[in-house]
DNA sequence: TTAAAAACATACCCATTAGTATCTTTTTGT
DNA sequence: ACAAAAAGATACTAATGGGTATGTTTTTAA
């Protein structure tokens, strides 16, 4: 095999390794020799790929991560320009959170979850979670100006304000939801928001 | 000094220092050599007080996290049963965040940041902060309900969904505001919970 | 006053972890 | 085929942290 392909290979390997291991253990309790062992490799191969553990984070947030919340949140919103707004962010926030495996649900939200344990630890971390944040309020603003536009939302209605709201409440229940060992409290949400949305 | 008292001022010590300890720096971050040494105490009287480190985590949630939120969130709604529903609602989640300190706005909620941190980790610490969550909640469906006798709010409105809601979003956004150094999302999120609010 | 119990201190053990130095193996270009 | 470079392995260091064993000092109760 090519070296360089090779490499690639280990290096992806190694991030979404990293990824998964952080978001089922945390990424503090995630050792780099635990990520090694999940690979079958060992320390001294993994630094020969990755400066240190701050490298090996930045490019799980920036490569795993970002990609996604563009995929399951940003996307589609670029991609259905014709769909009708409150149906869409339905779509993109009741139907998601509900599509989430009983793993997924009592993990939390892997964005969140960083911003949480990392996010105020570091200014490149800081940066490049912000960047995810900021790109999916834009796209739920453009989202939400489209709909003024088609008469479907309120002009009344700040776009801005609403998009970091929704955010704000998403992450909000995704983090709550660890207490729990039911979903009333995301059907709950979800009829909320629902109504919410409605009212828009 | 009788000695009984001695004891309780230090247990006392020990659990206001941790909570703060656990607040700037986070649980796992907080050792218990931190902890002794900002009292000028040692590890081994740490011990004397205190079995473990899970039994000092159970009582900084039982006796200063869960008090902060009665004190804060929840009390408010009992001692004023004759404020009108939507303006209280308002004072409890727009007034209280704008008040927060530049450091507690950067540092986040401190019950979001150990439901984050240790929520899903123990099934003591599960309990512990749901019942805090539980007991906020009622808070709030009380407050809703009370407001729909007075024809202030909907009879549409569900008062749990919503109730769940308002926190969910007030515990997101403090998770956020932890990857900015300005408040224009804490600003937005105030508007679009105004416009919330209003349409109760 | 004195022996106990409580409060606190000292010194340790063991496990974990980020990171490094150095070695061996594999691949590559010539 | 062979030297260089990359990939990976081995073996370490230094720091940290939860917890324990055992010591000394202070307080209490009789």
């Amino acid at each position: 095999m090519k070296q360089e392909l090779k490499s690639e290979i280990t290096q992806a390997n190694i991030i979404n390794t990293a990824f998964n291991l952080f978001y089922q253990n945390g990424f503090k309790n995630t050792s780099i020799d635990k990520i090694a062992a999940e690979l079958q490799l060992t320390k001294g191969a993994f630094y020969h790929h990755f400066k240190n553990k701050r490298e090996l984070a930045t490019a799980v947030i920036q490569q795993k991560l970002r990609a996604r919340i563009a995929v399951g949140m940003i996307q589609p919103i670029y991609d259905k320009p014709n769909m009708k707004a409150k149906e869409l962010l339905k779509e993109l926030f009741v139907n998601r959170i509900s599509s989430f495996s009983a793993i997924e649900k009592s993990l939390g939200c892997p964005l969140n979850n960083l911003i949480h344990e990392i996010g105020g630890l570091e200014n490149i971390y800081q940066h490049t979670l912000r960047t995810i944040v900021e790109d999916w309020k834009q796209a739920l603003y453009t989202l939400l100006e489209r709909g003024k536009i088609n008469g479907e939302i309120q002009t009344a209605t700040d776009s801005k304000a609403t998009a970091i709201y929704l955010i704000s409440a998403f992450e909000g229940i995704r983090g709550l939801r660890k207490l729990y060992d039911n979903d009333i409290i995301i059907t709950q949400y979800c009829n909320a928001l629902e109504t919410h949305i409605n009212h828009l």
